[in-house]
DNA sequence: TTCGTTGTACGATGAATGGCGTACAATAGC
DNA sequence: GCTATTGTACGCCATTCATCGTACAACGAA
C-alpha cells in the first residue's frame, strides 16, 4: 500500500475508550470485520475481506476501527495487516468483545474471508 | 408532559437490533442515562437524571434510547417513566448489557439520580 | 381558573459520518 | 525498468447526529 511514510498509530491499552469501542462496532461493516477478524485467528490483509463498499471506504473503515483500538496494523509490503487486539479489549472491557461477537447475526458471515 | 396524543412506540423483542443498540450506547449521555436505571430498579422520570444536557437534547437521547429497544417509557400525568428493558435485551443478546455495564466508567456514575 | 412542572415538537446549526472516485505512493514480480 | 497490486490521501457529497432555543401541550396543585 502506501503508508505515506506516516508511522501507523494506535491508542495504548489505557486509552481505550468505551464510546468510542461502542461507536467502531456500531456499524454493520466494522461489525463484519471485527466478526471476521475473530472467527479466525491471525493476521489479514484489508484485501481479503470481501465487503459490500469499495476500497477507499475500506480504508475508512480500518482506520476508525484502528484508532478506536479494536484491531492492530502491520505495514508488510504493500500490504497492511490485521489483527484484533483481543487482549487490549478483554483486559480493559472484560468480556465485552466475546459478548458482542456473540449477538452478531450470521448473515453478518456473509463478508466470508476469501483469501 | 405533552405526548400530544401520540401512543408511545417501542420495538418488539425480536425486532432489536444490534448495530442500533451498540449505536445508542456510543454516546457517553446516553450511556449514563442507562447506567443508571441499571443501577437501580424500578422506573425513573426523564427530569430524575441530572445530566450536562438541555432539556431538549435529554428528550432526543431519550428518544433514541427507546427506538433503539433499551428503554420503556411509559405515561403517568405529567411525567414519562422509563425503565430498562433488561429481559428484551438479555433474551436477544445474552450478556450484552451487563457486561457493557460493567465497563462503564465509574466518572459517568456522576449523572447521579436526583430523585 | 391560573400557575408551575414535565416533557415533546419543531426548526436551526455545526460537526461528524459513510460513501464514492481519482490520484498516487510503495512494493512485488516480470 | 515497467507494470500490477495494495492500500492511502484527498476532496466531494448527502445524511445523520448532538445540541440548543422557543413554543406549546398535558396535567397537578393552589
Amino acid at each position: 500500500m502506501s503508508v505515506t511514510t506516516e508511522p501507523i498509530s494506535h491508542p495504548t491499552r489505557s486509552e481505550l475508550e468505551l464510546s468510542a469501542v461502542l461507536h467502531a462496532l456500531s456499524d454493520p461493516v466494522r461489525l463484519m470485520i471485527v466478526a471476521e477478524l475473530a472467527k479466525n485467528q491471525g493476521e489479514y490483509t484489508c484485501g481479503s475481506f470481501s465487503l459490500p463498499v469499495t476500497k477507499s471506504t475500506c480504508t475508512h473503515h480500518f482506520k476508525v476501527l484502528r484508532e478506536a483500538g479494536l484491531i492492530q496494523q502491520r505495514q508488510q509490503g504493500t500490504s497492511r495487516l490485521n489483527t484484533l487486539r483481543r487482549d487490549d479489549l478483554e483486559a480493559r472491557f472484560p468480556g465485552l468483545l466475546p459478548t458482542v461477537l456473540q449477538a452478531v447475526p450470521d448473515s453478518a458471515a456473509v463478508a466470508a474471508v476469501t483469501a
